[in-house]
DNA sequence: TAATTTTGTTACTTATACGCCACAATATTA
DNA sequence: TAATATTGTGGCGTATAAGTAACAAAATTA
C-alpha cells in the first residue's frame, strides 16, 4: 500500500505527502477542492492531520487515482453516502490487508 | 433521457449524435477511444451503429458524463465485467422509465 | 544557530477531452 | 439537374482539469 505512517495524534503535510508518493501542493490542492478535508491547524497556521484526515485522504487518493474519477467524480461519489463509502473503504482496505497476510503464510507453508 | 430512437437495424453516425447531444466528432472520438464501439461499416466507409452499439454507447454516456469517470476510469470499468456491467446498466435504465411512467400516471390521479 | 520544512499565494505547465475545419465523396432534397 | 446535406479521414486548435514550481517569510528541528 501507498500508506504506512505510525499511529499518532497528528500528521504534518510533508509526512503525508511522502505516505502518498505525492508533493505538498497536491495535498494543499486536494485540500482547497475537497470540503472533507480540514486539518486543524496550529497557531502559526501549520497543518495537523488526523488519522481521520487520513481515512478521507485515502479514500480520495483511492477513488481518483485507483478508481479513475475525475476530482467532481470522486466528490459527487463522496457526497452519495459520506459515512457509508468510508466505512466501506476502510473495511475493504482491512480485508485486502488480511490477504496479504494469509498469501504470506501459506508461503511459509509451502 | 438524452436518447430517443426508432427501433432499427442500423443508425447513421448523425442520428446517434443527435440522440445523445453530442457531435459527429464526439462520437468518433470515443469510438477511437473504447474498443468496445466498432460499428460495422458499408462499402463506402459510412458507420452502421447497431442497437448493441447504442447500448454501449449509453453505458459509456453514463459512466463519462453521469457518474464523473475519466476515460481511462470508464475504460477499466468497463473491462471488469463488461456483460454483468452492461445488463446492469440496462435494467437500472429500464426501471427508471417504469419510475417515470409510475409518476406521470400518479400526476393523474392527484 | 544553522539547516530544513512549512506557510499562502500566484503563476505556470501538462494532460485530458474534446471541437473545428478542410477537402473529397456520396446522398438527399428542391 | 442543381443545391444542400451528410459522411469520411486527418490534423490542428483549445477550454478546462489537474498538478507543479517559485517565492519569501515564518517555524521547526538538529
Amino acid at each position: 500500500m501507498y500508506i504506512d505512517l505510525p499511529e499518532k495524534r497528528y500528521y504534518k503535510i510533508g509526512e503525508v505527502a511522502k505516505a502518498f508518493g505525492l508533493n505538498t501542493s497536491h495535498i494543499r490542492f486536494w485540500e482547497k477542492e475537497f470540503d472533507v478535508l480540514k486539518p486543524k491547524k496550529n497557531k502559526k497556521g501549520n497543518r495537523l492531520f488526523t488519522p481521520e484526515d487520513l481515512k478521507n485522504l485515502k479514500l480520495i487518493y483511492h477513488l481518483v487515482k485507483e478508481k479513475g474519477f475525475t476530482l467532481e467524480g470522486a466528490k459527487s461519489k463522496m457526497k452519495e453516502n459520506p459515512q457509508i463509502m468510508k466505512s466501506n473503504h476502510e473495511i475493504i482496505t482491512r480485508l485486502e490487508a488480511i490477504k496479504e497476510e494469509l498469501i504470506k503464510i501459506k508461503g511459509q507453508i509451502d
